[in-house]
DNA sequence: CTGAAAGCGCTTACAG
DNA sequence: CTGAAAGCGCTTACAG
């Protein structure tokens, strides 16, 4: 079957090519008739209009690009996968495709350059970010030059462009955590921090400290550690508090489930067994977290939602819809297994 | 900063535009000061050539489609989301993007036309299939019509189009998966075959049946059966064969991890201990199976390295090399972990 | 080495 | 309701 263009369409149906892209764009000024004759061609030839031809004419992509920023070895990170699938399965709810790109940062002229492209060729209508840090010049830049960008974890009051849209955690995760042990009976809490580069960590330290003030707890520099979304760097920063302690605490808040997961490891090897001895808790719901021995208790969120949420309102916002909500925190909510025990 | 075309960009360098276009492409019939002079104006208002100008003056896209076909629950699987990043990183080596799509088969009309429209609106230069069944009409459509199509798990040794590619598992990882615990000293060994639209799960269930006979193992129809490529269908296939047997065995080989990870449940519901009752062996090499207790032994595949092959020839069809190669085998390795024992 | 010109396929504002 | 025409931005074969 040869490939026909919209001309010779319009010629075996006896219409002009302008009558032929009405059809194609179910515009509602043509004629049922005139509908019924130009769909039976543009069906019996698979008639598909090119993409370019219509991008020139000045259509959407009906792309939205997803950047995935992180220094980890990210194959091996299970919960970052998930957050690919719930957005591009999010477009396609709205006929959107995702072209995707991971990045080690956003900083090296290469991984600039690679984004650049990809916004300035009009490859795509919008921009999700997922793993940048708070700051980011290139983010001021693209919003500045009038493109959508979207961002998980990214939050300034101060600034309200139209075409920046942000996801974020509620803040005072860190605050319900340690309220949570603190019903447990805890009083020597460890807390072991994540990247501050992050908005998410840096509301989760002070929503930390915060609690632990609240609840006149004891906070001791040698309890408060630093650790990356990767499993290596919560055992590492475990590993030491546990080497360098006068004092063990009595449970760890972990900034994120992968950090903890580490310290699960580091416990073992200390032979300090979970929760009899030290009580461990995480922050995001992360699919491993059930597998652990003992499973891990871990304040969750729902992660499906957060996305499909800015997906929806990136899409809205390349559809020029008004009334676009910028900002959205999404609460989260414990689950509670079996990391976590009561002090008698 | 206003977004400048390639007409502007040339008045500002002081020359044509066929000349602005051959230095962004990178042509070697350009005299390096008028390169630098062309460059300099690119740079400094960060001009970058629009895609739909260029497909629609023969471009490539220099994006593939990644197509994943399943009807399972995808964001709950860790293994499959693994081979979307390894598919993106692979194609950003080669400068190529990726555009994902997730679908529950390829045969429902809505499937189909998403697929067609992709390909014939030239989104992609070339896509990937995982998760097809051996025998697609849409697929074999697609090659006919001359689009490149690669897939995963997908063999036909008749048909050899220079358009069609594909990455297999070696054919006999069944035999080699008997031959291992047969060496164990197991005579009485169950299979949990997979989905035989699958031409790995044919080549696994024919290669398990030829070692067994070769080992003069009793074949019982009651040790043999079925699951999908999901944890709760592995888990009823063995619970089910658990009520219905006569006689246990003392192996089970599962089609996939995720299987024998349900396997593990149904083991464990009915009190019956790894290894010491009962053997498991899954195939996969799943990034969970060295998380589970006991650690699971399987037959581990490079999906990296599988998909690597995958995309690297796909790109090289795009770009009209000679001499592809139009399919691999992979060869895999058997990862010993605690899920076998010994029979004395 | 370089420019003028042709050509790629669509949509839409305009005129009727 | 519908067509002719303009316009979108690039690349490349051709001529010089």
């Amino acid at each position: 079957m040869k490939k026909l263009n919209s001309t010779e369409i319009a010629k075996l149906a006896g219409v002009s090519r302008s009558t032929v892209s009405r059809v194609v764009n179910g515009y509602a000024n043509v004629p049922a008739e005139t509908r019924e004759k130009v769909m039976k061609v543009i069906n019996e030839n698979e008639y598909y209009p090119l993409l370019c031809g219509q991008l020139l004419a000045g259509k959407n992509t009906g792309t939205l690009g997803f950047f995935w920023i992180s220094n980890a070895p990210i194959a091996s990170d299970f919960l970052s996968s998930t957050f690919f699938i719930h957005v591009i399965e999010s477009a396609a709810a709205y006929n959107y495709l995702i072209l995707t790109s991971i990045l080690k940062n956003l900083t090296d002229e290469e991984n600039i350059n690679w984004v650049k492209r990809i916004f300035f060729q009009e490859r795509i209508d919008a921009g999700i970010f997922v793993g940048t840090n708070n700051n980011e010049p290139l983010i001021d830049e693209l919003i500045a030059r009038g493109k959508i960008v979207s961002l998980f974890d990214y939050y300034h009051p101060e600034i309200t462009a139209p075409n920046l849209i942000t996801a974020n955690f509620e803040t005072d995760t860190g605050g319900k955590v340690i309220d949570y042990l603190c019903g447990l009976g805890h009083k020597k809490i460890a807390v072991i921090d994540g990247n501050m580069n992050h908005y998410s960590s840096l509301k989760r330290h002070e929503s930390y400290i915060a609690a632990m003030q609240r609840h006149k707890l004891e906070i001791r520099g040698e309890w408060m550690r630093y650790a990356d979304i990767v499993e290596s760097s919560g055992y590492s920063a475990c590993k030491e508090m546990i080497a360098q302690c006068k004092k063990l605490p009595t449970a760890i808040c972990a900034n994120n489930d992968s950090a903890a997961f580490g310290v699960y490891t580091a416990l073992e090897e200390a032979n300090i067994s979970i929760p009899d001895k030290i009580s461990v808790i995480g922050i995001d719901g992360h699919p491993r977290s059930k597998f652990q021995k003992p499973p891990l208790t871990t304040f969750t969120f729902d992660f499906n939602q957060l996305f499909g949420s800015l997906v929806g309102r990136t899409i809205a916002a390349v559809e020029k819809q008004n009334d676009i909500i910028s900002n959205e925190f999404f609460p989260g909510s414990l689950v509670e297994r079996c990391s976590c025990s009561r002090i008698v």
